[in-house]
DNA sequence: ACTCCGATTGTT
DNA sequence: ACAATCGGAGTA
């Protein structure tokens, strides 16, 4: 019932990962697929879904084409509908969608979705609206220890979507 | 078989 | 500052 409730939210927090010349990619191997990293190589537009912390579960988007294994993790979002579900799925904990594990908790993706193509249900990802250059903030990536500096996260500034302790510059 | 630790979050 | 919590990846 909880889990069939139809919830809407705006992304405005991602960061990208390359396929196996990025050190801090899960696909960085040295052996190629595994069981976990196997849907990033896979075909665009799928989820690759993977528990962190034993935990935590984290969305990434599938971008490139097959083979190539790059990704985008969705780390943030903004609520459009549906927040008293999503605040039951926090279990009344802020922010909602503000961080991958808190928007996979409250959107309710689990690694039940691992794979799923997102041009249907139960998780549809579509366009949104521009977002002016301006706006959009670029910084180094969160908790990546290997290129760290490099600058693939990308945000809406001042958005209260993104994760908490990001400066507002 | 065994060890280490992470694309995090919440509490002390 | 630190604990929670566990499967994947690397080593043997």
């Amino acid at each position: 019932m909880l889990g069939g409730a139809r919830v809407e939210a705006v992304v405005v927090e991602t960061e990208a990962y390359r396929g196996p010349g990025d050190p801090a990619s899960h696909a960085a191997t040295r052996s190629g697929p595994t069981a976990r990293n196997a849907a990033m190589f896979g075909p665009p537009g799928h989820a690759y879904v993977y528990l962190i912390y034993g935990m935590h579960w984290c969305l990434n988007v599938v971008t490139g084409p097959e083979g190539e294994a790059s990704a985008v993790l969705v780390r943030g979002a903004e609520p459009l509908s549906g927040r008293d579900v999503m605040a039951e799925r926090r279990q009344r904990r802020r922010p909602l969608l503000a961080g991958p594990g808190r928007l996979c908790q409250g959107l309710g993706v689990d690694g039940g979705l691992y794979g799923h193509a997102l041009d249907r249900p139960p998780l549809l990802l579509a366009r949104g609206w521009e977002v002016h250059e301006e706006l959009v903030g670029v910084s180094g990536r969160i908790g990546v220890v290997a290129a760290a500096e490099e600058p693939l996260r990308f945000y809406v500034r001042g958005s209260p979507g993104v994760t908490p302790g990001t400066p507002r510059d």
